[in-house]
DNA sequence: TATTGTTATACTCTATAACTATA
DNA sequence: TATAGTTATAGAGTATAACAATA
């Protein structure tokens, strides 16, 4: 790992607050912080966050093929396509090609599937609760209310109005 | 790019509320928006982010070696070497051997380093007030308070009592 | 023998281009 | 001719191991 020893009068000291106050700075280290939380949470069920978020998807809306499946998620095809062998590889998804356009795969959830997404999702809200524990109740609403309000109006579906990014 | 096109009944459809309505999901989404439009800021410099955030640590603290800036920035020093590498090659800082231990480099910023600092920190600046408009004040002091506060305490140098990653 | 800086290497993540099969 | 899925390849970014110079 790191090793580090410290051995000399240095203690492990952190960047500067000059560098810490900054907005930048912050969101960054509490989204890793929160990211690294969500994947220990995730981890006894043998996927990661990413994986968690497609299964999220398929369960959430109606049958996609591939192509919308990446279109939703922001991210291209190629890269779909090694989540979704992952995903089919450890059972949880199914792929079924399409009977009226044999180019397509619809992507469903197997019954394997649908009861790990739901363990999996208890799991990663109970690391969100650790992630905001000392927060008064009333500034963890604040965070969402603020996150959602600066990443622009969204619509009804959760499509947002601004370009997005991966 | 992604040329997406959309000729079909599919709108360009976003993720589902299920998925964006999470902490997680708005916390990284927000960071890549706010790392986006600092990025934006910074090309003109001729920096990314990265570099920017070297540059103040450099700055901000007593005259320090490779190493002792790579654990002030929790990056590695084989990544540090490449950083500083970057920065030199555009001059804006230097590399001068301790004459005290002939093995450790002191890194400070050159004077055209100095006056690129000072005019990136402002247009980044600006790039996070674009990021936070639309808001009302309070709730971008808000932000950063609450973010603070979930990072854990922070000791008067910045030093984060918490672990840290990256 | 340990430490600093360096280089070479490998690994992850993701994007681009090209191929196939279908339409 | 265009589209869905796939594969191969290449590019960032970062971590690990090994090496030279110095302590």
């Amino acid at each position: 790992m790191g090793e580090q020893s410290f051995t000399r009068e240095s203690a492990p000291t952190g960047p500067p607050a000059a560098l810490t106050n900054r907005l930048g700075y912050l969101l960054k280290h509490a989204q890793l912080r929160l990211a690294d939380l969500g994947a220990s949470a995730l981890a006894p069920f043998g996927i990661n966050g990413r994986e968690c978020a497609v299964l999220i998807v398929i369960d959430d809306v109606p049958p996609l093929s591939q192509l919308e499946l990446a279109r939703r998620m922001g991210v291209d095809r190629t890269t779909m396509v090694a989540l979704i062998d992952e995903l089919e590889a450890k059972a949880l998804v199914a792929r079924r090609p399409d009977p009226h356009d044999r180019r397509r795969n619809v992507v469903g959830l197997t019954e394997s599937g649908r009861t790990t997404l739901r363990a999996a999702r208890s799991a990663h809200d109970q690391a969100e609760e650790r992630f905001l524990e000392g927060l008064p109740e009333e500034d963890a609403v604040h965070l969402k209310r603020i996150l959602r309000a600066v990443m622009g109006p969204v619509s009804d579906d959760g499509r947002q109005e601004r370009p997005q990014k991966r």
